[in-house]
DNA sequence: GTCTATAAACTGATAGAC
DNA sequence: GTCTATCAGTTTATAGAC
């Protein structure tokens, strides 16, 4: 329509790739099944994309991008470790909400991605990521406010599993709003299912 | 060597075929990379196999099968609803230690293949799975043992996922036994992370 | 139980017309 | 921005020899 036109049309087609890398995974998709349902034929798609890798790697380097921009805000606020970890915790529920077949692409198909140079990035997120968890679960430990009998590796495993994992299932107009899942997450896993 | 030498080079190339599902997914694994990692040529696995999906197919169901038998051993019993819900995470755990590869086979390539009616018994065990868990989460709440302020299906996805999500970095022979995962799981699932 | 040889379909990607 | 036409490589699977 106007002068990005093009980008509209290229942003388009990332969306429609990125829900058909989500539902089947990024190897089992194929360009035919993108040009399909963006009801072009695929050599069309090399108009737009160098190649299906090029596609899923835009894809997940923005959604990346993105999503530390926003943990970046929390952890540089002075917020104490549990405040920060109930945003970082709602943050990541957002993320699914608005981003979802990112969400799913990362979690299925980025380990394999990542044996390539080319997703060198992925294992540097995941470092970063895993650093910033580690962390503030040590500064919590240590201000008291969790719980110090536990590991600190299973413990940052448990928090970064139960909170990614749910995008297999949540789906954005569903029963559950991502705040209304993230309250009872976060009850759930600061609290326990145990009665008191 | 003896009356099931056949049956023996069977399992060991189902072995090999289930390992390589899980590392890389049911699709974008080959039967020649079945093959090499066999060391024989891709031709000669269909003397065992019909195909690549019934080999799967094999893999998948023999594992349901021996699960739901320990899982009915529990539900059998008259242990409270507490104790069978501790007794079948650590079942689960036990079941990521000794099948890892039909876990990560299944969590990973299930929802797919489901699609095809040839694997209907993959939604059954869903739904089974399902029942069994919901109906021991609301005996647990109506008998005081557990919380009666979350909502059960939420609750049944946060024990479900936060258990079967672990086969992405469980390695049997690791820092921590099943068993102890699960020690540690089942005590911030039931108490949670937060200080007393 | 494995190999040789090969078929038939599929897949990612390219060149150039419109 | 999409289509026509097509290529080279890959993939699942088969038939028959050893």
């Amino acid at each position: 329509m106007t002068t990005n036109g093009a980008s509209t049309r290229r942003a388009e087609l990332l969306g429609i790739a990125a829900e058909l890398f989500a539902a089947r995974g990024f190897r089992a998709t194929t360009v035919r099944d993108i040009a399909d349902a963006a009801g072009i034929l695929s050599g069309s798609l090399y108009h737009h994309f160098d190649s299906k890798e090029s596609m899923v790697d835009e894809i997940l380097s923005t959604f990346q991008t993105q999503l530390f921009a926003e943990y970046d805000a929390v952890l540089a606020s002075d917020d104490d470790a549990r405040t920060k970890l109930e945003r970082l915790v709602r943050i990541s529920f957002d993320a699914i909400d608005r981003n979802r077949p990112a969400v799913a692409i990362f979690q299925n198909d980025a380990a394999v991605l990542a044996e390539d140079d080319r997703f060198d990035y992925l294992r540097a997120h995941n470092e970063r990521f895993r650093t910033m968890w580690t962390e503030l679960i040590d500064e919590g430990t240590r201000s008291g406010a969790l719980r110090d009998d536990l590991d600190p590796v299973l413990t940052y495993r448990f928090i970064r599993d139960t909170v990614w994992v749910a995008v297999a299932w949540y789906r954005p107009g569903g029963q559950f709003s991502a705040s209304e899942v993230a309250d009872q997450y976060l009850s759930i896993l600061l609290d326990g299912l145990g009665a008191r």
